[in-house]
DNA sequence: ATGGTCGGCAACCGA
């Protein structure tokens, strides 16, 4: 069985819900999975993802801020919510498909939505920075995140880190700026080695490519300027590094009206 | 070197 995955930072699902059903009739995944929901959960456009063929959810949101979820055409045999830094802000959603979806060797997928960390990069000044990179190392040290040699994981969604010199567009220009400073590059890399995951995007297009999946908002002409980051990532256990068949960033979503600052990111991996 | 734009939700906070 193939499964296809896509992660995508929606920025309000409620008002980009059309935005959604296009990508999905278009693209089709098996599992969406959404941060920046800004959605309570009783608020989440569950009927029209049903309609669509998304029958089975994983929500946790919050009024106004933040919050992931988990969307899908299969089953799910479970879910869980983590928290970090002592805080319930709605940052991950993890699910494992299993029997239900017909899978003899079950598959946990995480959903992340890392802090941004505010403008300064200095964790002294700015405790959104301080938050930031605390949330980093409680996830290096978070033994869930850890699978064994033969354990299939997989973790996805918008870590806001740019991590690789050409996951931004210009690595001198943004050395200093939040995303791409040095110490939460590496603390997302202690994140991944702790790990043992697989930077599926990487593994297909190596450096020096450049490689995005955010543009500002701010740019007058987003496309031209074209001053990017790779800030949405897909990770797979090693179990599963021989088994992802492609990677699709889908840039043209950017250019839709009233769009998300972020792309889907899709994957697909052989079951 | 600076300021530039969004969305939620009703004044700013978070990105």
């Amino acid at each position: 069985m193939r499964l296809s995955l896509t992660t995508w930072n929606i920025n309000s699902v409620r008002l980009r819900i059309d935005l959604v059903a296009r990508f999905l009739k278009a693209a089709r995944p098996d599992v969406l999975c959404l941060q920046e929901t800004k959605c309570p959960d009783d608020a989440f456009p569950l009927k029209r993802l049903k309609r669509l063929g998304y029958v089975h959810a994983a929500l946790s949101g919050q009024k106004g801020y933040h919050g992931v979820a988990v969307v899908s055409r299969l089953p799910f045999d479970s879910f869980t919510v983590e928290s970090f830094c002592g805080k319930n802000d709605c940052r991950h959603v993890e699910v494992t498909f299993g029997d239900r979806a017909g899978l003899r060797d079950p598959v946990t997928i995480h959903n992340f939505y890392v802090p941004a960390g505010g403008d300064e990069p200095d964790p002294d000044v700015n405790v959104k920075f301080a938050h930031k990179l605390s949330f980093l190392d409680e996830m290096r040290s978070l033994a869930r995140l850890h699978p064994n040699g033969s354990q299939r994981a997989i973790l996805v969604g918008d870590l806001n880190v740019a991590p690789l010199e050409h996951d931004v567009w210009s690595h001198k220009q943004m050395i200093g700026v939040v995303s791409h400073t040095p110490i939460e590059c590496e603390k997302l890399t202690a994140v991944q080695k702790a790990g043992n995951w697989i930077d599926v995007a990487r593994s297909f297009v190596p450096e020096p490519a450049k490689l995005y999946t955010w543009w500002s908002y701010r740019a007058a002409d987003w496309r031209a300027a074209d001053r990017g980051r790779r800030l949405d990532h897909v990770w797979v256990s090693p179990a599963l590094g021989d088994r992802v068949s492609a990677i699709k960033i889908a840039k043209d979503a950017r250019g839709w009206e009233r769009p998300s600052d972020h792309v889907p990111v899709t994957t697909a991996i052989e079951l």
